[in-house]
DNA sequence: GGCGCAAGTCAACACGCATTGACATGGCGT
DNA sequence: ACGCCATGTCAATGCGTGTTGACTTGCGCC
């Protein structure tokens, strides 16, 4: 259980308040199954990682999977996607995708809980709900044009592979390597989106 | 552990052999472990799975990791990489990636396998040593210049990406969709092994 | 200020897991 | 045909897990 050095806030001793436990407790959960993945995180762990106690997960949230559900619907949350900028747009990714592996990173995180709930049988089908409509309806709006969802469609794997590549390589890109990278994953996101 | 229906020849009465007792322990592990992943798959499934006993699966496999990393090399094995028509080479990956997401098909199943080790920290790095050995470095060659390797990164994680996406999707393209489809993922593909 | 109940703590439980070692047994070489 | 060793069986162990229930403690209200 590494990379989970925790901020202050959510350690910090707090009122008795049941409210901000159930939300620590909540954030400790997101941070946690993106991570390390449903299986690998323990309960304990989310419980040490909030600063609370593992008897109160089954209380608060009626069990694991309760409370696997309820993080799922906490991080899959609508970005402002039409607020990019469209001539920056695919450097700004392929930025993003060389960028290290930070967990810190919001979006990093976001994309690897969803990941994680892509591999359980169980949660596919509503992540494939989640992201048609937070993710592809989006981009094929912000496309805008007929083949707009199918492109959407392929560049949602692409982003979702380089993903998976920074998954698997575990550090970050350095030095001519990762201008390389960089160059390459633009022209390959150009190409997507400038193609009719 | 559903769509594991098992075929005759795993399960039939088998002499004392050794290398065939091992031989469908490691098919079942190759089946198990893409269906199911690495944590929700247990030793005992894998053991009824090949009509074998649990206690010789550490015996001849050292533990539960080695059984999956001899999984993981036999399952990603290029196979016949060298045989690849490079004219054909991009059009051929698409058609795949178009393709029924059926668990029968193996090539699926290998990309199942891959996505599942992919979001497991335990086997994130085994993962990544033998994709490097069996996937980029076969590629690499076969492109055969000095960005191969860089390029090959690219192409593996598009690979990737294209398999989350199915995954996600979770039926096959079909009529003017996938055509569509697979025309820009060809261009997409092209567009890495061919620029320089 | 003190009571009552919500909020938090703790220990124990039942379960499934991988792994181990002792035991049985079938097949091959002599 | 027989003995030996590889091969397969089985029970037991230790560990980590999610969940439960009984206990304690602090906050807010009268």
């Amino acid at each position: 259980m590494t990379d989970l050095a925790e901020p202050a806030h959510l350690v910090a001793p707090r009122r008795r308040d049941a409210g901000a436990t159930r939300a620590a407790i909540l954030e400790a959960a997101k941070r946690a199954f993106a991570v390390t993945g449903y299986d690998r995180t323990s309960l304990r762990d989310i419980a040490a990682l909030a600063g609370s106690d593992v008897a109160l997960i089954p209380r608060y949230f009626g069990g694991k999977e309760g409370l696997f559900t309820e993080a799922l619907k906490a991080t899959i949350a609508p970005d402002r996607l039409r607020d990019w900028d469209r001539s920056r747009f695919s450097r700004d990714v392929a930025e993003m995708m060389a960028g290290a592996a930070d967990i810190a990173d919001p979006r990093t995180r976001t994309f690897q809980f969803l990941l994680q709930a892509a591999t359980s049988p169980t949660t596919a089908p509503l992540l494939g709900r989640a992201v048609q409509e937070r993710f592809l309806a989006p981009i094929r709006d912000w496309l805008g044009d007929a083949a707009g969802q199918e492109r959407a469609r392929v560049l949602a794997a692409i982003y979702i592979g380089f993903l998976v590549e920074r998954l698997i390589r575990g550090a970050a890109l350095e030095g001519a390597e990762r201008t390389a990278f960089v160059e390459r994953v633009t022209a390959v996101i150009d190409g997507v989106i400038g193609a009719a």
